[in-house]
This record gives structure tokens, C-alpha cells and sequence, in this order.
DNA sequence: ACCACTAACGCAAATTATTTGCTTTTAACT
DNA sequence: AGTTAAAAGCAAATAATTTGCGTTAGTGGT
């Protein structure tokens, strides 16, 4: 199988899975993710099973693939005042959406799979996110952890304890994000 | 179903189970993961499928019950020299085994699945080795650092690399230990 | 603009896994 | 020893997955 690379962009290749993307995202919000089957996967995108099963493999590879475009930021990260404000609240942002029934299940969706590329792309996601931040704070002039420092020191702490613990409440979060900038640094 | 808790050491229930863990140990040391089934397991371990599937539910649910009882330390973290020495040693030995494709498979295993007590049981795990090195700190009284700094800033980077990006390095871990405690501190 | 080519899809039969109702076994407790 | 309830076995019914083969629809060449 070729697949996966160059669907061309309007080619039945491309229509079919978005028709199947979409199904899923739709049953997703209906129904308990444990009784969304390929069966029905395929009745309700009108196409084959056999279809899927030939492009993905498996459920758990569809829904991988499924959760990692969902988990696709649409915006930047807002501008509240300082950066470091900014990234304070996109963090306690992140946290939440990730703590959520459905952050949790998107990212169980990705992990449960062998191939890494989809746990890959989310977290160059969340990276570029954090790039704009560290962009804005240079352009202002502003002390800024680099990009390094937050990925080991908030959102893998965040992460760690979303999977394997509690989930953080925003408590929590703003102590992680003082821990690398310092609370005297931000001007009200 | 009652199950899971109190199943009588000597009993039936006991013994199905043990007979169906080490079947999995079994099979799974030999053959891919992918092609493990319940079917193939009942028949190795001498119980018919519908035994496993009326106790684990799934295969995911058998998977991730077994990875948690092999991920159990059956050793306290060796004493190299310094207690540092100590945590160096044990973190390089802990990112090892967790970065390993064994390793890899069995936390992924404990994370695909919704119910969210053996990802606990694991991370209870790994606090409890660092306790032992946090009290043999304390009696010696050698500067350390508590349990929330290092789950926080050298377990969560080390299972988040893991996890979303390349598994870490010896150099990268030794990287997150001396960020937390040091260099300096070591007398050698 | 037409034709040839091939990747991807549909269909349907074969296989395999899962669920479930009912029966039997086993160990705990009188 | 006899009773009982949880857990296992058995087998039929259902559902999911795989696979071979024919068909369709985009792609690239003329």
C-alpha cells in the first residue's frame, strides 16, 4: 500500500477519508467511543468496510488518526497582556482540554497505537504553539523560558499526570509555570 | 461480577488468573504483539475464551493487566556511591527499560485502556522506588530533591519523550538529574 | 481529447473473534 | 458432609475481520 502519502486533493482517495474522518467526529459526539465499530463506521460514511480496513488497519489506527487532526490547533495562542500572562492562560487552556473526557480519549486514541507518527504531530503541535509565545516574548523584549524548558518543565509534567494521575487543576498549573518564570517578572 | 478484588490465594480464581497472566508472558516473549488473541491465550493457558473474556473484558483490558504486574520493581534502586550516584544510576536504567520496545508495548498497553487504575499502580511504582532513595538521602544527610521535583522534572520529561517524541539519551537524563540537584553537590 | 494503466474501491464468501444462555464445577461456610 | 454462590466450561448465535476477484475513477501519455 502506498496510501497515507499524497492523496491527491480531490481525488476519491481524498473524499473517502474525509467522508470517514467525518463519521467518525460525528459518532464520536453521539455515541460511547466503545461502541463505534468499523460496521458502522462504514454504513455511515457509504463506503465498504473493507475500505477501511484495507487503508487503516484497524479502529484503533482510524481513531489514532482521527484524534491527531482533531487535536490540530485552529488559532494562536490568545493575547491577554503580557506574555507571560499569555502563556499562563494557554497553558491552564491546554491542561483543561487534555484533562477532558474527550482530551483524555484522543490522546489514549493516539498512544494506543504502535506507529509513533500521530503522537509525533501533537506534540509538534503544541510546540509551535509554544513558538509563537517564545516569538512574541522576543519581540517584546520580554524574559521567556525557552522552548526546551517549557515542554520539560509544564506540559510534560501536565501530560504525566493527565496519563498516569490526576489531572491538574489550574492551581497546579500556574505552580509549574512559576517554577521557570519567576512571579516578579510580570508587570500588571 | 465481583472479581479483581479478594480473589482467594489459593483458590480457583487465583490459579485461572496466574495460568492466564504467564500464558500472555509467554506468548508474548515469543510472538509480535499484534497476532496475540484471546483465543490463542485461553488455549495456552488451559481456560476456555469466554473465562477471559467474562474477567478482562477485552484483550486491551488482559494486556493492560499484565503490563502493570511486569512493570513492578522486584529490586530496591542498587547503592552505587552517593545517593545522586544512586538516582542517576536507577533514572538511566528506568529510561532504558521504558524506552525498550518491551518497555514501550506494556506502557502502551496501560495506557489504551479507559480505566485508569494500573497507569496509577505503575506511577505508584516508580514513586515508591524514589522514596527509598529520598529516605536513604535523608539518613545520610545528603541534600535531595522531594518527590513532586522529581516526577515533575526528571520521570515526566523522561515518559513524555518517550511517549511524544525519541526516547531520551543517557546524556539527556543525566541532563534532567543535574538540573534538579547540582553537579557540586557530589562528593566523589 | 482520447486511451491505457493502476491505485483504490465495492462485493461477497470465508474465516475468526466475541457474546451469551445454560450447565457444571469448586471452594467457602455452615 | 451438605449447601451455596461465584466462577468456569460448553456450544450456538452473532459480529467483526480478512481476502480474492471484479469494477471504477483518476493519472499520465499520446
Amino acid at each position: 500500500m502506498v496510501f497515507r502519502e499524497n492523496p491527491r486533493p480531490g481525488g476519491r482517495s481524498a473524499r473517502v477519508q474525509a467522508s470517514v474522518h467525518q463519521a467518525v467526529r460525528d459518532m464520536l459526539a453521539v455515541m460511547d467511543r466503545a461502541e463505534v465499530t468499523i460496521p458502522l463506521i462504514a454504513q455511515r460514511a457509504n463506503v465498504t468496510p473493507s475500505t477501511i480496513y484495507r487503508r487503516w488497519g484497524d479502529l484503533q489506527e482510524l481513531l489514532a488518526d482521527v484524534a491527531a487532526s482533531r487535536l490540530q490547533p485552529e488559532t494562536e495562542p490568545a493575547e491577554i497582556g503580557s506574555v507571560r500572562m499569555d502563556l499562563q492562560a494557554w497553558t491552564e487552556q491546554y491542561a483543561d482540554e487534555m484533562s477532558s473526557g474527550a482530551g483524555r480519549e484522543m490522546i489514549r486514541d493516539i498512544l494506543s497505537v504502535p506507529d509513533t507518527a500521530n503522537a509525533e504531530k501533537c506534540s509538534g503541535y503544541t510546540q509551535q504553539q509554544l513558538r509563537v509565545l517564545i516569538a512574541r516574548a522576543q519581540e517584546r523584549g520580554e524574559p521567556f523560558p525557552t522552548l526546551t524548558e517549557l515542554m520539560d518543565y509544564v506540559i510534560s509534567p501536565i501530560m504525566y499526570r493527565i496519563l498516569f494521575e490526576q489531572p491538574p487543576n489550574a492551581e497546579c498549573v500556574r505552580g509549574l509555570i512559576s517554577r521557570i518564570i519567576p512571579e516578579g517578572v510580570v508587570k500588571s
